[in-house]
DNA sequence: CTAAAAATCCCCTTTTTCGGGGATATCAAA
DNA sequence: TTTGATATCCCCGAAAAAGGGGATTTTTAG
């Protein structure tokens, strides 16, 4: 019998598991914890073979309950869960010690499969959470100066170099080439495609 | 006999909320469906009092679906259903026809609350929801055509109006035209302004 | 059916960016 | 002290975008 603790603050997300998981022999439900607190506490009393745990938690993130909960019990078996937008965090969960992923969009066959395979202490990552982890080794953030990111600040604003030029009391040849240095670091091939890796990597 | 039809596409939503609304005697669920054209066929076939409705769906959002239905069966009762980060959509569901709104992190009680209210066709609408409505009026998305969010997908590429009418099939001159109205739309000076207001709104 | 909206294409001019260079002063670290 | 990084400024020409028109055909919705 696996005993499976879920953390997540959605009642319908854990009432959803409990139904999917409900006639499954092999499976109990131990209990589960809308927030990291609760969870730390329950599972001090009471530990579970498996925990399923969601990355977006109030007050104190998943990851960080996730890294708590390895620190305390070593030998804890925790899959990670969220939706597929937060592709972001699935890399940072398995470095907190996750043994694997699923996605909140999963079938009642995937997540059953998944809880098996880590109550036996074996990985189980979602095949697209896998290519997201897979594929882009991501453009590193590149190193900016603190000129360089007052320039692309004010791109990023909608000036132009002769605008930029006057804000920052410098020529717009310099501007210019600020710019062009911002691009050459970025890899973009120009401001539209600069802009958006800049938002995107949190830069603006 | 209130009956309810859920559209979600997460597996776990749907048993979620069946689990919660089961024991609810004056609650019956009278189906689910994944995504917006299984919606629509089976609302077609068998009319439910109230539809929750996620607005998250793949292919054809929430949003889109909401409209559908109050065009083709303008009594329904309409309750949207979202995370709270997506805040920006509440209004727009609003605007759509929905009767109302519900968190996913709403609770059972709030739940029933909601869809009974709904089925008597009175709104009910989360106080946090409300909230975000109320609050900051937020540089509102501009409402895009399709053509305009393939070209501004590509714009966002960094692709330049040459490149993007080859991969659309169409001039250059029309790529333009399209690239000026994304400008206008968002008040946008340039590009770097327009794909930076795109990349925030999650357009991008 | 008919009006509105979307998508398409075109013209012109000006401004801005891009892609290549190159050059100089400063400051910090090797 | 030399090297490297930063910041500054410069030139040229080609390409692209912006600003401001107008016009036509499909699609869509009432």
């Amino acid at each position: 019998m696996i005993r499976v603790f879920i953390v997540d603050d959605h009642p319908m997300v854990v009432e959803g598991i409990r139904a999917l998981l409900q006639d499954e022999a092999q499976i109990e439900m131990s209990g589960s914890a809308p927030d990291a607190f609760a969870a730390l506490e329950a599972i001090r009393g009471d530990m579970p073979d498996v925990v399923l745990l969601d990355i977006n938690l109030p007050e104190v993130s998943g990851l960080e309950l996730c890294r708590r909960l390895r620190q305390e019990f070593p030998g804890l078996h925790i899959l990670g869960m969220s939706t597929f937008k937060e592709r972001s965090y699935i890399s940072r969960m398995i470095n907190e010690g996750a043994l694997g992923y699923v996605l909140k969009s999963a079938s009642k066959e995937e997540i059953v499969n998944a809880i098996t395979l880590a109550a036996a202490g074996r990985a189980y990552i979602n095949e697209e959470a896998l290519q997201a982890l897979a594929a882009p080794p991501q453009a590193p953030t590149p190193m900016l100066t603190s000129r360089e990111k007052e320039v692309l600040a004010c791109i990023a604003e909608g000036l132009t170099n002769k605008e930029i030029a006057a804000r920052l009391f410098i020529s717009p040849l310099t501007v210019d080439s600020h710019r062009k240095n911002l691009l050459a670091k970025f890899g973009a091939g120009n401001t539209a495609a600069l802009i958006r890796l800049a938002v995107e990597q949190g830069l603006v």
